[in-house]
DNA sequence: TGATTTTTGTACCGTATGGTAGGAAAATGG
DNA sequence: CCATTTTCCTACCATACGGTACAAAAATCA
């Protein structure tokens, strides 16, 4: 549990700043960063604008904000998803299920992944954004790699395969998920592909063994 | 050769419709639509506002003659990269490399894919973007599809080898691709994960024929 | 209770934005 | 040469935008 804090001086704050956050988050995830305006982020908060400056800074500031914990959020996901007690097979499936599930969510529509659908967009423009994006994107690379090392080891991969080319192979996967859940291909789509790219990556042999080569 | 059109009766248009487009489409793949003001565009093309919604219509429409002008450029490229002559692998590794080399050209740096990198942003709030990106997207799984079903039928994949679904994996290869590369990545690595794209989907083997098995 | 601290909320500021009116300019047609 | 047609260009408009000044409100502290 989270320490209450001893009661603050002055008046109270009439928002909860992790919630704030989140809703702020959803907002930008709808629209995109450019497309939102502080008057949306003060809509989805309930805050007023010199509230929200307060709290969190510029808008650039509280988008950089966003994707700090959108970051965060994803990690944790990964690491209950990607359970290491059962198969590798295993482990995918049920994430690309819940990853499924996440980019399918969202009040106006499906909104994708945060990373890829948003700050994608203004990497080209904005370094810090695009640093961030490709941060957090990479450890979710890293994640991948090391439960499929893990299962490497465990004998659900042949030794040649190569978990960390492999953990970027998931990593778009999930990538193809949120752009095609974000120009509307229905669930059983996603579903089939992310079972075809389970497929892929669990049946895959490295360099040497491959039997369909080349004509 | 586009043929000569006989010459209009009042003052002569000062640029040339098909180059402006061009350069209007450069200015949103940089920065998006919602980023890209009109003062950009006009700046990008030359024309000033008023000549850009004479030749265009607003922003938006203009913004969605660019997709349809993407779309029309893209699958001019798949099929000439796409070769039917060598094998199934060689011309997917040429496709990747054309699409490595665009992605990453950009006078403000990396830009992928325009349609994954700004059309799907602006996807979760304008059905009319959404549609746009969607059908074009598709019609590049279709792309990569005919080519790997003729593949299939020349025996560069086995028999049990699925069309449909390997043509949407290998665009999945093209969207991590885009999405790396406008967060930074590196060359050396998109064409590593080029490359390993091509191998696990020409390695590719039906369900009955997979070896290792889950356990 | 009164001083202090912190947050809230209204009202505002300068600028940027998307879009347009209206006349000058540059071509053709007769 | 002048009417007609089409495009260009300056100047402008109403609104939306990101951000802030300032006072009222609500809490603690002594």
């Amino acid at each position: 549990m989270v320490q209450k804090e001893r009661a603050r001086r002055g008046r109270p704050r009439a928002y909860d700043p992790d919630q704030a956050l989140a809703q702020a988050t959803a907002a930008f995830w709808d629209a995109g960063y450019s497309a939102t305006s502080l008057d949306d982020l003060s809509a989805a908060t309930g805050m007023n604008r010199p509230s929200l400056y307060g709290a969190f800074g510029d808008k650039r500031a509280l988008y950089l904000k966003s994707i700090e914990g959108y970051r965060t959020m994803a990690q944790a996901a990964m690491q209950k998803s990607l359970r290491y007690e059962g198969s590798l097979r295993e482990a995918l499936g049920e994430l690309y299920d819940r990853a499924i599930s996440l980019y399918l969510s969202g009040e106006h529509g499906a909104r994708g992944c945060l990373l890829t659908s948003t700050a994608a967009t203004e990497a080209v423009m904005d370094p810090d954004i695009r640093r961030a994006a490709r941060a957090a994107l990479e450890e979710i690379d890293a994640a991948f790699e090391a439960r499929i090392r893990y299962g490497r080891d465990h004998r659900d991969l042949p030794r040649s395969a190569d978990p960390a080319m492999l953990g970027k192979l998931a990593s778009a996967i999930l990538h193809t998920l949120s752009i095609r859940a974000r120009t509307g291909a229905p669930r059983a789509l996603l579903e089939a592909i992310a079972g075809s790219g389970v497929e892929l990556i669990c049946g895959a042999v490295g360099p040497r063994r491959r039997k369909i080569a080349a004509r």
